[in-house]
DNA sequence: AACTTTAGTTTACTTTGCAAACGATTTCAA
DNA sequence: TTGAAATCGTTTGCAAAGTAAACTAAAGTT
């Protein structure tokens, strides 16, 4: 599955030529999804990047112009990351690099075929995330 | 689909405590399944893992005394990887991790989904390996 | 024999993850 | 209300991994 990953961003990527956007393509097109305003803790937990890496991440695409952070209304310490117009720009070329190169990996697979398996992967990314979750919540349950 | 890679890799390195395996467990469990004997260029093309980094990582299993470079009896360029007895003897505690991940993993899904997931996930891949052959290709195309 | 290609290696560089520490907040509880 | 603990984002330093180029040695091709 690893290589599955690594062979589908290869081909994105290889469709977007634009600088920047290439590597982070997945923060724009997250951004683009989400209608309410996102903070750096629910991109880090929804794109499975570091919080440093996406901290990173962010300054590359704030000095490209793509993305703002705003302050957050009743938090300041947070900040809100929204899309600039120049950010917007971009969306279309990008996406349409993205359901490309969805179509092409799912040829041959019948629409409830595609169904079934989004909502496999859901389960499975759930039943991960609750594997992480027990770990890190080992040591509160073992003080009974 | 990235975020449910880091996952699953996070959870079976965490079950594995021992050294440099933990990290490479992929390819001691990809050679244990393979009873002909692989050249690196095998592994390479099916754990995705680019070459240059193959090297580092037999390079560290070997150190560990887990896998030996044989010669290949008709290419004396290319290497055979196999497992030393000391390689084989971790398998049953890493196959244990994997599979433990796993059954976690498809909590949820029936016997039946999660063939047919399986199935789609070999499809996918395949999909996207014609994919990035079509780039390498494409200037051979070309000249008609 | 001269070429092209392939397998593996090395090198240098970039990207990313991870962990620790920090400041500035906010939250919670005594 | 005040003090301790948790959270958000950031920085730093280091380890791991991808990438690209050049190279050796050995095959394969013409």
């Amino acid at each position: 599955m690893a290589m599955i990953v690594k062979l589908y961003q290869h081909a994105v990527k290889q469709r977007i030529a634009c600088s920047a956007v290439g590597r982070n393509y997945a923060v724009l097109v997250y951004l683009s999804r989400k209608s309410e305003a996102l903070n750096q803790q629910e991109l880090v937990e929804n794109l499975g990047i570091d919080k440093a890496s996406m901290v990173r991440v962010l300054d590359e695409l704030f000095a490209e112009g793509l993305i703002e952070r705003q302050a957050h209304p009743n938090d300041r310490r947070s900040h809100q990351i929204v899309l600039t117009e120049n950010g917007k720009a971009q969306l279309p070329a990008i996406c349409e690099a993205v359901e490309t190169v969805n179509l092409s990996m799912m040829e041959g697979l019948s629409e409830e075929e595609q169904v079934q398996f989004s909502q496999s992967l859901e389960r499975i990314q759930m039943n991960l995330q609750n594997l992480e979750n027990e770990k890190n919540n080992s040591h509160k349950s073992l003080i009974l």
